[in-house]
DNA sequence: CGGCAAGTGCTATAATATATCATTCCACGA
DNA sequence: TCGTGGAATGATATATTATAGCACTTGCCG
């Protein structure tokens, strides 16, 4: 076996209550607050609590038509922004580059910038694997070519086998 | 040796003459609009010439504002949006999710959608290998989740060789 | 108390991307 | 030669995503 994660298990349910995923990310996000010394603020807390809801990944405006759901005011779009740029600065949420969208972390913590995103184009849900051959050949192709690598981004899209199987049957 | 693209030759120097790449993406366009039965038109060839200045990635802006440095006249956006979907259609352009932007592929026609992309952050130079493992990799792990995997992106950002060297010494 | 640093609110605006519909251009057949 | 149909473009408006700038608040520490 050489994936430090299973693959069968790497795409989420594509139900939203999913269990454990929210209380690992919040868990994860105060130990990595303290670790740092910042603080998980109300904000911040909120457009987790948000992403967290399920795996897909919303935009930040959505993000942003989601806040005043329990408050009676909305914050401006920085305020999304900034706790994103944090939230994904800590590792627990990511972007999408080829959607502009953001989605939680499924294994915060662990293994920060080596995860591939797989985006199913049909249900929206995102899901992370960690592929250890990745991990050795993206550093050894950038030693060949002296380019120093700081971040990696693998985004894969395509279709879930939960979607594939509803459609076909 | 296991890529099949030497990566010592995979960074494209940052001279802006480069030759042989703005001839080859050219040649490559015509043939692909020949086999599939579409045209270069003005628009698609004017923004493919502009993005071939160089191996620099270009926001759809910036390349608007060099369309009338010849002609007296601007196009819309649409206008550049229109070609860039096209020519990304073909292989000829690729967009970085990481940054919104666009730049000319170094290899068109070949291994269509299996590149990495390494995008230095301090000269904006982008360069393209072709991972023999990587393309191996990603469908077989697609295939351990039955995901049907329909495009992969693989951005790297770090720092180039050259500007490595400069910077330091 | 006073001063600093981090975070936020608020407003404006920048940057990126698409929708819609009229018009042009050109190849092709009647 | 003319008309017709499809592909591409022009033009305008607008949607979507993201950042800048600055005042204010809050909590901590001397």
């Amino acid at each position: 076996m050489v994936q430090s994660i299973d693959p069968g298990q790497a795409f989420p349910a594509r139900c939203d209550y999913h269990s454990g995923c929210r209380e690992r990310l919040l868990s994860a996000a105060e130990s990595l607050c303290r670790e740092s010394g910042t603080s998980l603020t109300a904000n911040r807390r909120a457009v987790l609590d948000i992403l967290s809801e399920s795996h897909h990944s919303l935009g930040a405006y959505d993000i942003l038509e989601r806040m005043d759901a329990g408050a009676g005011r909305r914050p401006g779009p920085a305020a999304v922004y900034r706790a994103l740029e944090f939230l994904s600065g800590l590792g627990l949420v990511h972007r999408l580059g080829s959607r502009n969208s953001w989605f939680a972390c499924s294994r915060p913590g662990e293994h920060r910038g080596r995860s591939q995103y797989w985006i199913c184009a049909n249900c929206g849900v995102v899901g992370e694997t960690e592929s250890e051959e990745i991990a050795q050949i993206l550093p050894e192709l950038a030693l060949s070519m002296a380019f120093r690598l700081d971040r990696v981004s693998i985004e894969i899209e395509g279709e879930c086998r939960g979607c594939q199987l509803q459609i076909k049957g």
